[in-house]
DNA sequence: TGCATTAAGTCAACTCGCTTGACTTAATTA
DNA sequence: TAATTAAGTCAAGCGAGTTGACTTAATGCA
């Protein structure tokens, strides 16, 4: 952001930036889409046919799209769709969390090809990125097993873990303050040598669900995400936003009154964290997940009580962030089980009044997306994917880095 | 938004979306960094010496641009610095309120050159469309006074009005239900000829604050804006945010807590309206503005308990709008007298506390903007600049309607 | 069966705007 | 006075989309 010279301006741009653009046009025009030929490409980019042709042929020729069987629809020469090549690219996608830490492989087109999990030390990230590194070199193997270029091929590493980031020095339980101190990016960048990205886990699970879940194409769409802590992603004009310092969506902080006793973070409200809590539970334990389940299933007094209080403040959340961001959609997204976020939304309606309750509405107020518990790796691993693919503002300047 | 063609895609670019983007990125440069030479513009944007060389010629011979004398700083060739002339584009902003409606002319700096003000029939919009069609051709004869090329290089009018826009039908009196429901852009498209464009108050607010106030070259910045209602005009990644369906920012109708005695809109607590009503004051007053003015000055018992409630609540508005966004800075604006929003700004603080409470700060957390009652004119005469002449993504495609 | 119609896609020449590298101009410094 | 440094120009080059004519291959109608 600050630049060392003390002109500011943005960079300009050239013929290789136009390029670059198009590029891009198509890939997300197939991905959106599925299967294109180069006229209905021509017509929806507003390029000539002989431009989608040339840019279609490099594309073919990278490995990123292949042709289909000639379709015949009506008079004229049959036209020839242009699907994505999945194996076209690859990335890794790292979740680092408290206890735990995931890699997954995905291709271009967002599926995971291999998966791997282990625990973490909470408190030696020195330790703990030994840990990682074996982790993404057996998921780095198994992908290699399944496609030949598959390193060739690797656009980057995505990092997703628990924010805010950069803030002072804190030990706030809440955060994992030996990390936040570790130099995680340079030595995963050593240790692979790839491209490194970090985003918080809210801004990976949108990340996920923009690529292969409910905010798939929709250019205006908030994630929440109810892990361990809670934050949201912001999908804002079809991009990912970050704010000033990377920390936008970080509202586990969120005080839910201005003053006095019900000053609480919301966080200590609706998270699973306070879940874990509320039912003296054991976030270590390995079968958590299961305990929750049950609980859920049984209708369990204490569950049900915290599913109450968590949608009493999650309904007033969605009720500020509709009144804020005026988005298309808000999904929620949970590390629970999926009966226990099912439960959650429930229990949030009917959903308070806001601008978002108009007439003519496509989508849902409030959908549930994903409660896979890789999903937040696989966002990760998308974000590269998608800072190399998708049509994005810096793509066309000079100074991006990013490769398509 | 919604295409009529049902194959979604971003539109291509060409050699012109090169050639308009860095014609913006250049007036962008000079607008921030006031004189550059052309060795000075190559480097800050990345292009090459002649690249820059053919634009700056272009703008020169456009009239967008001048130069000055030579310097002499070291060694070698002294650089010949070029500037923006303000009078290389004029623009018409239209401040429509409740009671009253403004109208001003600015030129490319987002100088003020022509200012005019009437009465309008709140519940009669084709009345008022004729006197805001007079007012219109009030300021654009002055201008033509100052400029004889000024209709030509009118590049359109931007209209600010209390939003939000597009609801379900409502006869809230907090709206404008009247003129919700009036067809007033294509009336004043019609009626002048120019294009036109629609903002919120407080999104032009925050347009006013980006070209000439605080939030000049700020890329992450939210812009509180306390008129007869309350809004925020968000700038994320450096443009205005204005959501799914142009309602972001409009935050009024937030309520305060999510159930019982609480749940009270932020509008009934922080805005003008609740002032007035507060102090029993008639806003069609017309010395409305001095009333405040003097109330504050005296330290007036009741001017003072509401300076109290609001500023509990907005601190806590902007505790939310950091938490949420990560801006660079939260600048409060208001239409109220500057005496009284600067209590307001004082009684807000100390801030609660937030991730924007940051080591290594550039910028205050919060400070006071504008209260010139006229800045919402301005930002609405800004709003067509900033689509005609910032570097925007929009501005590369094929489609982009906007000129240079 | 045969020909007009329609649409996909290609060919080759063209244009536009940035790039390249050598060159000119004009100042400072030794 | 000569070397050095930096701004800015010149002219050829190149890359990517555009243009308009052409080819290919279907359908539909007589």
């Amino acid at each position: 952001m600050d630049d060392i010279s003390p002109i500011r301006a943005k960079s300009g741009t050239n013929q290789e930036g136009t390029s670059a653009h198009n590029r891009r046009v198509m890939i997300e025009a197939l991905r959106l889409n599925g299967a294109l030929s180069r006229a209905d490409l021509a017509r929806a980019t507003q390029l000539t046919k002989q431009a989608v042709s040339n840019i279609i042929e490099d594309l073919e020729s990278d490995g990123l799209v292949v042709a289909l069987d000639a379709v015949r629809k009506g008079r004229g020469q049959p036209s020839t769709p242009y699907r994505l090549v999945p194996e076209g690219a690859f990335a890794i996608g790292l979740h680092i969390d408290r206890h735990l830490t995931r890699a997954v492989a995905v291709d271009l087109m967002g599926s995971v090809l291999a998966r791997a999990e282990a625990n973490l030390p909470f408190d030696e990230p020195s330790k703990g990125v030994e840990i990682i590194l074996e982790l993404i070199a057996g998921v780095r193997r198994d992908l290699a097993g399944i496609s030949a270029q598959s390193e060739k091929r690797l656009v980057g590493l995505g990092v997703a873990m628990p924010g805010p980031f950069g803030l002072k020095d804190s030990d706030d339980k809440w955060m994992m303050p030996a990390w936040q101190k570790f130099p995680l990016l340079e030595t995963l960048a050593k240790g692979t040598g790839l491209n490194v990205g970090l985003q918080n886990d809210a801004a990976a699970c949108a990340t996920a669900e923009r690529i292969v879940g409910a905010a798939h194409g929709v250019d205006h769409a908030v994630c929440l995400y109810v892990g361990y802590g809670i934050g949201a992603g912001l999908i804002l004009n079809g991009e990912l936003y970050s704010g000033g310092h990377g920390n936008a969506g970080e509202i586990g902080m969120a005080l839910l009154a201005p003053a006095g006793p019900g000053s609480t973070p919301l966080e200590h409200r609706a998270s699973l964290a306070s879940l874990y809590q509320h039912l003296g539970l054991n976030p270590a334990d390995s079968d958590i997940y299961e305990q929750m389940n049950a609980l859920v299933l049984a209708e369990d007094t204490k569950m049900m009580a915290w599913i109450d209080g968590a949608a009493h403040d999650l309904r007033w959340s969605v009720h500020l962030i509709e009144t804020i961001f005026d988005p298309q959609t808000v999904i929620l997204t949970s590390g629970a089980p999926e009966a226990l976020a099912r439960r959650l939304v429930e229990a949030m309606h009917p959903l308070l009044p806001s601008i978002a309750d108009r007439p003519g509405r496509m989508l849902p107020r409030l959908q549930l997306g994903t409660t896979d518990p890789w999903s937040i790796a696989l966002g990760a691993a998308a974000a590269p994917i998608s800072r190399a693919f998708d049509p994005l503002f810096s793509a066309i300047l000079k100074t991006s880095p990013g490769a398509a």
